[in-house]
DNA sequence: CCCAATAATTGGAACGATCAAAAGAATCGC
DNA sequence: GCGATTCTTTTGATCGTTCCAATTATTGGG
């Protein structure tokens, strides 16, 4: 394998300068069509590639962004994370970007990285995920002027900062949605199951359901319950709710995990037609024919990019100071229905899974 | 923000040469000590990071692993591949690489990424994860002389290629281990479901059970079913073991889907009791406390690294051309009992899942 | 104390691309 | 047919680092 051909090669290949040949790259329009198609064929026959590191020292851009991927995703839940990371890697490479994982213990040991990937000159611009209540990344990054964009609106106060660029999915919307299509199917009694206050995600995801729900509203509270996340829990909770007097006929969960094992316990206790809605269709919720709440994961990450990087460039904007332009953006999921518990389960139908590994 | 500081910067600062810098990060050893210290000085003073970039064109390598994730992964298996992409990302920054993921509709869209992200020296080294049979991708990459490791052995006959570097994990000693620690407890007729052969993995992992039972030889292909991955099929699959004369008193599955759909089955049918063993510990297994057999990821990983980097560089090993050095590993996987079924669905104490997307 | 051998440091060149500005070709109006 | 205008192509410099060969400082032996 000798060397790779570079841009003097192909040059003298076809006969003109190199510019001209960094011209056909990367602005095609001002060459002559002659000229540019003679180019071509060299750049062709030789197999050239522009070397990406080059590129990058002499643009001062590495068409690279970076990603923090989680150490501790136990959770079924973490399965959005990975449909995430699928689909960035997907859109990144039609705009001709790259992504760059890494992983870091806690948020000192990520600025550590985020620092040497930037200074680096490794990335031009951050993804950050799931951001906590008064997450001290956020300020670092806004403040030392790092572009990112967070999948997860700030919980803090900084809702509106211009400066920090977000995208959300509305769990409340999606909440509502969900406890208006129970109802307008005959359900009367609709639970919700969630997590303790105050959590930023799980208390807007409540809050749908209050909205929504037409239990009267003294009544309402003894038809929610919070509890941390886990099927366990969910199994825990669902029990205590359908063994009190004017039990609920459907129960909408915070997440999958709650849902799974509150469809379990409906099953253990025999209401087997319980409708059951979870949240973030995770693959299992369709292994087991769980209707849930899905995230539009493709447009999360489509509206990452824009606000990033505009409509279709790779280059990233200017850092927004002024709130001209919109940096944020929430998008409404969409309940998948399946009707959960109308199965049991020698009829289940779910989708398959696959994967060998 | 002015522009970042650089050899030069660092040089005067500390009245050397740019290359004496250079030394300090590249070869410490060779600068005098009293030197060192005074340009490391001057070093965390300007808060000097080398640009990446630069370096990679000047060395000729990238530091950089290319991995493909996988368009579909809609099994609950994914998980494992989520877990190793993590312990990846974990240890390779333990070696100062870095990490960058692609995604690919086909095998000749990959071979498109791989040849472009090689071409321009955007990687140095390939991972590839869970190869098929007669992958077309594999052969093309050792033609080419691409520097890759494969998580998952090569099912054709190439087994003993030494330019094929690969770790996989013994699915076969995995599900022995199972069966036999069953057989321990007392169980007598362990079933096993699986996938349709051919299946190199699921093959592998049926003999693992048929050498371990203790099922008279003839008797014994009444209590193995093959089926398609998922929780459906491993619900019917269970079903149809559980209602036949002699019933298996307990079940191992080729992966947790099965696994799940099996327990579910089980419970179904009154039977809490019998034990039930899933196949990759998948964060679902761990929610409803399901026995599984765990691959161990972090050595897999650590493997995959040292056959394409060593014992610890950074440096990626020339492409073996003779079997002086093995170049595969079979790790033998663990058995993570969660005394399944032990537990009726009140009584669930999984491990708790987390995660709020 | 000098010379040889070794250790430590230095300056020039190169990696492969793009930028900025200058130079050359083609086109147009009159 | 000539200068002005626009289009196309070229030349020299530069991005920040490490390689290479040359130079200077240090050490040790006789």
């Amino acid at each position: 394998m000798g060397r790779m051909p570079t841009v003097d090669d192909v040059a003298q290949v076809a006969q003109v300068s190199r510019q001209t040949v960094s011209n056909v790259l990367n602005s095609p329009e001002i060459v002559r069509e002659s000229t540019r198609e003679r180019v071509q064929q060299a750049i062709d026959s030789l197999g050239y590639r522009p070397h990406a590191s080059a590129r990058r020292l002499r643009t001062r851009k590495s068409s690279t962004i970076g990603v923090r991927i989680d150490p501790l995703r136990d959770g079924i839940s973490g399965a959005v994370l990975d449909r995430f990371l699928h689909k960035l890697a997907e859109q990144a490479d039609a705009r001709d970007l790259r992504v760059m994982i890494f992983t870091a213990g806690d948020a000192e040991d990520e600025l550590r990285h985020v620092r040497r990937l930037r200074d680096g000159s490794d990335v031009d611009a951050f993804v950050l995920i799931a951001t906590d209540h008064g997450d001290p990344r956020i300020e670092w990054l806004t403040d030392n002027g790092v572009p990112f964009v967070s999948f997860g609106r700030p919980w803090g106060a900084e809702l509106d900062d211009p400066r920090h660029r977000w995208v959300d999915v509305d769990g409340r919307a999606g909440v509502r949605e969900a406890t208006e299509a129970l109802q307008r199917q005959g359900a009367r009694r609709v639970a919700f199951i969630g997590w303790p206050s105050p959590s930023g995600t799980g208390d807007e995801r409540r809050a749908g359901w209050d909205e929504a729900s037409i239990i009267p509203a003294g009544d309402r509270s003894r038809y929610s319950r919070a509890t941390e996340d886990g099927v366990a829990e969910g199994t825990t909770a669902a029990e205590a709710l359908l063994t009190m007097p004017d039990a609920p006929d459907a129960i909408i969960c915070a997440s999958d995990s709650l849902a799974l094992g509150a469809m379990m316990a409906a099953r253990a206790a025999g209401l087997r037609d319980l409708p059951v809605v979870g949240f973030d269709n995770t693959p299992v919720a369709a292994a087991v024919g769980l209707s849930s709440i899905d995230q539009p994961l493709d447009e999360v990450v489509e509206a990452a990019l824009t606000l990033l990087f505009g409509d279709s460039g790779s280059d990233v904007l200017p850092n927004p100071d002024s709130d001209e332009e919109p940096t944020h953006r929430l998008l409404v999921p969409r309940l998948v229905e399946r009707r959960s518990s109308h199965l049991m389960p020698d009829e289940i139908t779910g989708a398959k899974s696959s994967g060998n590994h």
